[in-house]
DNA sequence: TTTGATTTGTTACAATATAACATTTTAATA
DNA sequence: TATTAAAATGTTATATTGTAACAAATCAAA
């Protein structure tokens, strides 16, 4: 398959250097993720991708989602049941998403660092992070009309 | 039905004071999640339900959820589906959890204010907030094991 | 005691996700 | 090159989580 942008050769270079394999269905449901505005649901994927490949199951979806975002290419957005593409360069521990909650755009950003609040509270604890996800909701810019 | 425990008159007392109905799915539900050490689902909530009341269908336990977690008595730990006892007094903005990915416990946290690195990110983009959630997800003192 | 709003009961189904096992692909090994 | 074992996919079936729609009951106010 043609490498089509620079998103799908940076996977492709990962996965040769870490000597993963950049398949068919982990191929198109990237570009599925990462052509879409907004999160989109598994099943939504697995009908775009219905038109790459034929009459493809969930699982085959399910599988290459969960590859994408095992490595982080893309995450889930828990509160809504979608996945999007990592719009902060993959390979972090923490993310955190403003989500508009009328239109539905969600927007990344990224902090290196857990802010130091929420770090004191699992010093306080001894609670030994792995990773974190904030999920932000509220009334994005576009969508923002003031009284 | 008799007041059980004091969560249960604050409840009591809360509707009483705003009109709502504090009916028996209600109460059981509450009742139901407040025993519950870890976080429970809701068809377990469902299961428990129907020791109570007579063969329960999932739109009751889900509206009582959606009541209890509405006025901020319970939460829902988006990436377990599943919902827990407010620790933090209900009726605050935001939810911070400390989940822990061995034994599924979790700890509520509260912060009155939204850090401050992320209000930066809020109003960089112009986002007007209005709730947000943390999931802070690793291992809990009690089952971390140093090497 | 009628009325209207709130809440629940009930049936059916939608949406999301995974278990289990057969088959194929791939690259390393013999 | 033929063999093998790991990785990944195909396929079938089903589990889990959540909701739409409408009828019936409850409750408090008019
Ligand atoms: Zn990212
Ligand atoms: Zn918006
Ligand atoms: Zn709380
Ligand atoms: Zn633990």
């Amino acid at each position: 398959m043609a490498r089509e942008t620079p998103l799908i050769q940076d996977v492709a270079d990962y996965c040769l250097q870490k000597g993963f394999r950049f398949t068919e269905p982990r191929q198109f449901v990237l570009d599925i993720i990462a052509r879409s505005k907004k999160p989109i649901g598994a099943y939504e994927v697995l009908e775009k991708l219905g038109k790459k490949l034929k009459n493809p199951k969930p699982p085959t979806a399910y599988r290459a989602i969960e590859f994408l975002s095992e490595h982080g290419f893309i995450h889930r957005i828990e509160s809504l049941n979608a996945y999007i593409i990592c719009q902060s360069d993959h390979l972090h521990k923490g993310s955190q998403f403003m989500i508009c909650d009328q239109c539905g755009t969600v927007l990344e950003t990224h902090l290196c660092d857990l802010p130091e609040p929420l770090v004191k509270k699992t010093r306080d604890a001894h609670f030994h992070l792995t990773r974190w996800n904030v999920e932000l909701h509220g009334i994005c810019q576009t969508c923002y009309k003031p009284v």
